[in-house]
DNA sequence: GAGAAGTACTGAACTATTTGAATAGGTGCG
DNA sequence: CGCACCTATTCAAATAGTTCAGTACTTCTC
């Protein structure tokens, strides 16, 4: 149902091909609406059939012919009408890993460690990219001057969303660390470790 | 493909019918594997007919009869392999207002400004849910003390995780408000807010 | 010059998730 | 008394999302 403005609001940035969009959900902005190629091309149809957006096809010279989709006026209209309206459904998170970190007690506490590091060390990638991503769209400017004189801002404004997001992520998994690290090794008086 | 293990790590806690199972859930917990009650009755179903939980029907005096379910050794033994494999699929968002908020230059900053704070009282009411399940979880000791001793810290500890993440969904939607704020009435020297 | 990996897309089958309703007695409110 | 909501579960149907594979040509690397 919402993937349908998903994709819309994709399309604010300008035209964009399915394999580009693809790209934009799988890796860079803040991705709160996660999306296979599959269902983007399928979604990209129906959108173009509805009249939503509308297709042009671009022939290159050493690759395959893409075709660039853009909003219409009634997409852009569509989307406006959806992002005035009251929020349906809530925020809906899916976390393989924090079933795991639920049931932690069962777990070797070395595993666990592992589990967590490797967790930390890919918020860490994704904050740096997202970074990147902040970089390019504040262009040299400060933050407080973007914000206030920029034409856009829901992107920078969801971006910041998603830093937070990894950044709190990153620092969870250190909290953890350190209580796998004091459960290991309870601090005496003399603080000696224990094999 | 994850319900199950969120199933057997839910009835860690002890045993549950479908119906405790919906609410734990829906509302409580840091809630990072939704899941509607017939996806549970289906699930546990499932998971009684392969041996991982087992069922005791229980009659009532004056409700209908519930069915309590509870790990067999089988199934926390499942649980325990799981929970030491590596992650296989990152976390997944879906997130219909942070859409909204991704096209919300297009919509009149009033209105914008209804649904941040719809969103902010939603993610400050939550938060007070979670705390006091931290406090009930904590039982009048101390976090590093219970920590550092408690038999199990996994249920704490994503406790943790859903409290963070409801603190910063708080304090950006604080933010985007600010931001509103500041371009409806940018800051003159005299700071003289215009009609 | 073979193999891997990237661009760009399509198709079919499958699994997961959501929605709506039905059953059936109990409790609380005015 | 009647209405709405709570406990407890089940069934059926619709929608959404995932997985696997295949086409076809290009560029990069060993």
């Amino acid at each position: 149902m919402s993937l349908k403005y998903a994709v819309l609001a994709a399309l604010l940035e300008g035209e964009a091909s399915g394999y580009e969009l693809s790209k934009v959900f799988d890796v860079s902005l803040a991705n709160f609406w996660p999306a296979t190629p599959q269902q983007l091309y399928r979604e990209l149809e129906r959108l173009a059939g509805d009249g939503l957006i509308e297709a042009r096809t671009v022939p290159q010279e050493r690759r395959p012919t893409k075709r660039l989709f853009s909003l219409t006026e009634a997409g852009r209209e569509q989307l406006r009408a959806f992002a005035a309206e009251p929020t349906r459904r809530p925020t809906a998170i899916r976390d393989e890993f924090l079933i795991k970190m639920q049931a932690m007690d069962g777990v070797d506490p070395d595993r666990v460690r592992e589990l967590v590091e490797e967790r930390r060390s890919w918020a860490l990638g994704k904050l740096a990219r997202y970074e990147r991503v902040r970089e390019r769209l504040l262009d040299g400017r400060g933050e407080e001057e973007h914000l206030r004189d920029s034409g856009r801002v829901g992107p920078y404004l969801t971006l910041l969303a998603g830093i937070t997001f990894e950044r709190e992520n990153a620092r969870w998994c250190e909290r953890v660390l350190t209580v796998l690290r004091e459960r290991r090794a309870p601090a005496g008086p003399a603080g000696q470790p224990l094999g």
